[in-house]
DNA sequence: GATGAATGAGTATTCATTCAT
DNA sequence: GATGAATGAATACTCATTCAT
């Protein structure tokens, strides 16, 4: 057993409780107001401490950002593998529409912060982009079939697929309509993606 | 809001300069990082006299999005009384599609820092969930037709398509993929709407 | 009848409007926060007009503190004068002292501003204390008759008179205890000088 | 009020730093000019620090205000024992006047600043009244033995002999007559406190 | 003379970040 | 490694005063 475990454990503990709180102090505040003293201090943990593991606080907000998108990704990771082994996207887009549904309703607060009154850092913004670049290469290829499309057709009708799901999704969950089940949400997107789809020959 | 009301043509061109100037501003550096010193002295006018017209720099940014709303509900104004007047929905979807379109292409950079960057103040936030409450209202009315619907359900349809609209509009125009023009964005669109529309009984 | 009387007339009616708006105000906002376009404002009269009358803020509050200095010299200068003529000085101190307090009593408020919370100008400062000499060399003739003092001794009697006399009546009258007539305090301080006189041969 | 409760030396040292600086600015240009960028210089500590501590400029001159009090406090706290124990009030007026006049005598300037050029804060002012009243109250027991005065006569009694001790000591230490010694205005002040006493029955 | 739009030096205050302990 | 005192550049905003109309 390595002696140096449980140094990285409070290591992890640490950086652990810092995003925590920052994902706290964000959602209260905002980001601009959200300062890292605030951060430090709901962490329990020194601000000298927070900028050993966080050179600044753009980090913080990226890490918290990179966090939703692993955690997106992997939600989504086996519906892509299913369609990339065949399965038809017609029978897959109920589950990633859930899995994107559900992967917003968490932490609505957050965010609305993150994406809605933050700006992204380029790189970030970059990554972001990418992910978005591998989604709608993946449904592109889901669409091959469809006969009377070019390939940039294709590819146009997929990255309107994939942001009409995550757009909607956003609005839909972050500024949620009174009365409206997260499940209704998403049986309706379904539907207007299964209804755009049939239309492309 | 401006805490005081131009009597005079000078007024009224310092007020102009200033907003002409925040919109720049906003756009290259952001809400956070655009100073009102900046702006002032982009709007070739002294820091005393913006604040003579704009009481605090939230103001400026409310007024910027304010305009933009008020610009956009003009725009829509002809399609939605056609609408009102008995036009099918059908037909009007690809000339609202279109002025939503052209209202974001025309300076994309400052819709992004507005909507994408900035916390709005919430009596802003209420004004915009009013304005597209009022929409909602409306596309509900000319969907009324649709046999099968109860009343509940066409306002969720009709919130559906109203998101799906301003949500892509956004996406696509804000951070275009490369090659797209704004008129296959437009038809893209009105098409996935129609089909949405089609599946409602 | 002099043709400019009439532009005379309405100029001194400004100032006049000025003075009394800068009193109000300051007594409400205090000297700091007094500023020149809110008393313009009171008054009715552009801040171009205010300027017009009065070079700087500073000015306001020395015509302010003047007009106080004029009344109140104005209101002692019988009782001085019967004190130059001959009359012992234990018989003038009661209406000297019921001079002070009425001055005082009349806006308690304003006054508090001009002498407790305002830096006087040296000029005036200078000014209120010539008043106070002059008050004291009338006081000091007429304690000549005690026939142990010096004649320096007289003065700092005198100077201590004067300044119970201003001291009492300030802390009294702008900080009343509750429950206290203006008559009694009068009594009081007059009781005091003249048992203080009483101890001086 | 510090916005942290200094922990270490080296606060307290910072902390006793600004007081002292703000003391000297205060005193040189008076609390309106007296900018908190130029006190903190004079401390030789950054503007943070000082924020550190003092979360506004009122902040510290409540500070410094509360520290003028503590000290009276102290400085007359032994006086006022004897006089609760027993000891005729006259025997203690001598004590009394000198405690006062010390204490103004340090540093005029600051307590001109002080007293007649900054509005004080409510709070603070309640504060001083708070004090006043404390001394009265003693003051009116040690009167008690005047048999013809029923007990409000001699809480004004009291009063008035604080009032005037106070404010002579005010006037004549801080705005003091040309050659007159701290001594002889502590004598003069006293005697007409006895005098006074003495008319009461 | 009056007006009020314009000026801009000046101020309190914040907060990300550093570094001595 | 952790702490938290210290830093100081940067910013929103005020208000006495000027001057073109």
């Amino acid at each position: 057993m390595p002696r140096k475990l449980p140094k990285q454990a409070r290591s992890e503990a640490t950086v652990e409780a810092i995003l925590e709180a920052a994902a706290q102090i964000f959602e209260r505040y905002g980001y601009a107001a959200g300062t890292t003293n605030r951060i430090a201090e709901r962490a329990g943990v020194s601000i000298g401490s927070l900028y050993q593991y966080f050179p600044n606080k753009d980090t913080i907000l990226i890490a918290l950002v990179r966090r939703h998108l692993v955690e997106g990704t992997a939600a989504l990771q086996p519906h892509l593998e299913r369609l990339e082994s065949g399965t038809s996207f017609d029978d897959v887009v109920p589950d990633i529409v859930d899995a994107m549904v559900r992967m917003h309703a968490t932490a609505p607060g957050l965010h609305r912060v993150l994406f809605e009154e933050t700006p992204l850092p380029p790189a970030l913004r970059a990554e972001l982009d990418l992910l978005e670049d591998r989604l709608v290469a993946i449904v592109t290829n889901a669409l091959v079939d469809k006969p009377d499309s070019t390939r940039t057709d294709l590819g146009l009708h997929a990255r309107i697929v994939i942001n009409a799901i995550e757009g909607l999704t956003h609005r839909l969950i972050l500024h949620p309509p009174t009365g409206v089940t997260p499940e209704t949400i998403s049986h309706e997107i379904t539907k207007l993606v299964h209804a755009y789809i049939k239309t492309l020959r």
